[in-house]
DNA sequence: GAGTGGTCTAGACCACTGT
DNA sequence: CAGTGGTCTAGACCACTCC
């Protein structure tokens, strides 16, 4: 009762993993496959975009279907929390050093490139209710994208929400232009006199909209993650909410637990 | 340039969340759809699945396509570790009146139903490295099952690996039919003399296998949250590695990072 | 049997790339 | 131009559910 695309799809699957299909190499064309297995091309499509969605092929449109070599995997661990923050403390010299994403990844700051744009909105329900704040309060608006220069593709994108009147007292913040501030947003908060205390992670995954399978350069099907970062600061007051989302099939979050001893 | 499918998928979509269509509502039949948006049987569907995989439709073989009532989302929380170690010290009266899952969903342990199966297996290449371990050595591999009673889907399936000569000092660790063990893992190896000082979780997404899709009861496109969460004891050996696989269309995973405070 | 969703086909047609 | 992948169609046929 196997449907015949999964027959295909389990086939290919098999030859990549064993390695009959080498990294890089290109399959045969889609009509040759249709032939081979004796099933129609819309079938052999379907096939193929399974293991697309699998992150194990790249179909590229014109020139052929290639066996995926493996993409650097990108680990976002929450110690960046503890970083950034200390971060902020440093000398400008140091802040402009590095920044959070290089702190996870091994990557260098020369090799990632960062898009930021502001915008001042009012809060629809789900960030008031986000923010503890009333519907319509006025907010700072952060638009990020993150992306590795030697890809096309983004591999991260955020929204980060403050209020605007929390913020306003330094004018330097509400300025894109500013971006990328060295030291980052604690260090950005610190010069209105805010200091995070804790942050809580939302982490969950669907399939992408529209817009985002094109500029994360990823085929619908492909799973992404999305994680709200709520931060608190030391009044326990809601200071930060963001919403980031980062493709599935090279993603790893990662998160530290550290327990109390049982008494001797 | 937007293709068709997307056309009829957006519409849906805009219906459902601006409440044109409630929640419950059965959908046109999939030719009348077809007729309305002057599209083929294929592209309907396509759409509908499209919909499907976000979570927002629910395709009933035989009978029809209805808009999702809202599921009640399942929150798994990082903190249920220090309170699962907490369990381990109460009474065997206390231990056995709930368990992890219900600490995080609010849900009672009557409204949930359990299946774990135990066997012994040498460890391949990933979990060896993962337990750092030698390939080959002998582990314990627990596969459990969590469903709601009041559905036929399983919520989250696990696969917990320990290195066989850790636990064998208490054979009744290596009976499944002691299972739910009342007090959970953290008391299972408290009888072993092993104590958990931390957790490492990683989570990532992907969309799910062939045979992951019936047990979860979702459809292919629904993309599935993957965690590995790895457990180190006081001396900073590797005790156990699980591999857990939730739906994404109704999971969130929660974690808290504390900070430290900046000197003043 | 009537109505529903699920899978597959043969083939048309388009879009993109490199020569 | 030839060769590749991408989208869509009309329709056949099957599987499931209810009456």
């Amino acid at each position: 009762m196997a449907r015949k695309y999964e027959r295909v799809a389990d086939d290919l699957r098999r030859k990549i993993l064993r390695g009959e299909l080498a990294p890089g190499e290109q399959l045969e064309a889609q009509t040759s496959l249709a032939e081979r297995y004796r099933v129609s091309l819309p079938t052999v499509q379907q096939a193929l975009g399974v293991l697309e969605a699998e992150g194990l092929l790249d179909a590229i449109h014109g020139i052929g279907t290639y066996v995926r070599a493996n993409k650097q995997p990108l680990r976002r661990k929450a110690d960046r929390y503890q970083w950034e923050k200390n971060r902020a403390l440093l000398s400008e010299e140091e802040r402009k050093a590095t920044g959070g994403t290089e702190h996870d990844t091994g990557l260098n700051v020369d090799d990632l490139e960062f898009y930021s744009e502001y915008h001042i909105e009012e809060a629809d329900h789900d960030l008031a209710e986000a923010l503890e704040v009333p519907p319509g309060t006025r907010l700072l608006h952060r638009a990020y994208q993150t992306s590795i220069k030697s890809e096309r593709t983004v591999i991260s994108m955020s929204d980060s929400y403050l209020v605007y009147d929390m913020v306003a007292v330094n004018p330097d913040l509400l300025d894109a232009s500013n971006e990328p501030w060295p030291g980052g947003t604690h260090h950005q908060l610190r010069t209105a006199g805010i200091e995070i205390d804790r942050v809580i992670d939302e982490v969950s995954a669907r399939p992408p909209r529209g817009d985002e399978t094109e500029l994360l350069g990823i085929k619908p099907g492909v799973a992404v993650l999305t994680l709200r970062k709520t931060s608190y600061d030391v009044d326990g007051r809601v200071i930060e909410v963001a919403n980031a989302i980062m493709p599935g099939d090279r993603t790893i979050l990662t998160f530290e637990t550290k327990l109390e001893r049982w008494p001797s």
